[in-house]
DNA sequence: TCAACCACGTTGAGGACTCAACTATCCCTG
DNA sequence: CAGGGATAGTTGAGTCCTCAACGTGGTTGA
């Protein structure tokens, strides 16, 4: 299975991509724990819960959401309610399920967090770009997480497209 | 310092970017720790000790060439050091320095693990794209990288130009 | 020459993530 | 309504990373 190597256009894309996502990544992670004393994965997880119907979302739809397993979340809503800015709770209809609600507590953390973690993202990422790199860079970004729904044809599955998870 | 919020379009933008980029790592750490026992950071170690000569760098130049701090390139040597991988030897001209070598053994390692995981890149990064979409997508993480160097103008530092560090 | 300073690299503690195994609950079929 | 299989979520061990502190060796200037 002698893959095709990388042309040198793809192999400096490559290299580019891997060399800027570090950066990026690493700056607002570190701007964010610095002034927030949270990861942006977690930064993440309490934006997703602010803007849900009653700040609350189920743990997997939360986990779909934000794109994380069920074991790296269920880690995460630990540490989160230890911290008080999330709260677990039962689902009355499904015994198996959780809730995870948004505290005042938390929403007032998340308020005071974002205005220097928006800052960051555009210092880091959006001010160097012109509006059509903004563009094309959500274009890109948006046709790689398509074609990853669309995942490996596993051999002998036949039709395995899911009924539209109306997002 | 009520920081202007993201656009809308900004907004897409930028979480498309989280979750392809999540996406992509995912995918591509995945696959090397399954297939070869590493994770992608220290397969671009040993890539980029594989490109030097004598398959040799110091420790302070494969941490900036792999944009890594010198404490987790510190720990990664460790463990590719015990996995028999690299091998670490003092600097005899400056005894404070250390060089590391790609073994024989570590680079059968990389060519081995290679095409999985050159596949895995085109697979899940190259191969939705246009091939202008790729030159779009290095031009924007290049623009990145550069305003990258030139760093926060500390405020009272005059000239932090380095000189150029012949990459 | 010696003190102050800087550069190289390591160390250890603690946090976040992965993987596999596990419990508990629901649902469907016979 | 029993049994099997799917689904929801948790748990614990192990890995990788970060941060701050540290030891050691080079360098510079009075």
């Amino acid at each position: 299975m002698a893959a095709r190597p990388l042309s040198a256009d793809e192999q400096q894309a490559w290299r580019a991509f891997l060399g800027a996502t570090k950066h990026v990544f690493e700056q607002l992670d570190r701007q964010l724990q610095h002034d927030a004393g949270m990861p942006l994965a977690y930064y993440d997880i309490l934006v997703l819960l602010s803007e849900a119907p009653d700040r609350t979302l189920r743990m997997s739809e939360l986990a779909r959401r934000s794109r994380s397993s069920r074991s790296r979340l269920s880690h995460a809503v630990d540490r989160l309610e230890q911290a008080g800015w999330v709260a677990r709770e039962r689902c009355p209809t499904d015994r198996r399920g959780y809730f995870a609600t948004l505290t005042d507590e938390g929403f007032a953390q998340l308020t005071a967090a974002a205005p220097g973690h928006i800052a960051a993202v555009r210092s880091v990422l959006f001010d160097p770009l012109s509006p059509a790199q903004v563009a094309s860079l959500r274009a890109i970004c948006e046709r790689v997480l398509d074609q990853a729904g669309e995942q490996p044809p596993a051999p002998g599955s036949a039709a395995t497209t899911l009924p539209a998870v109306g997002e």
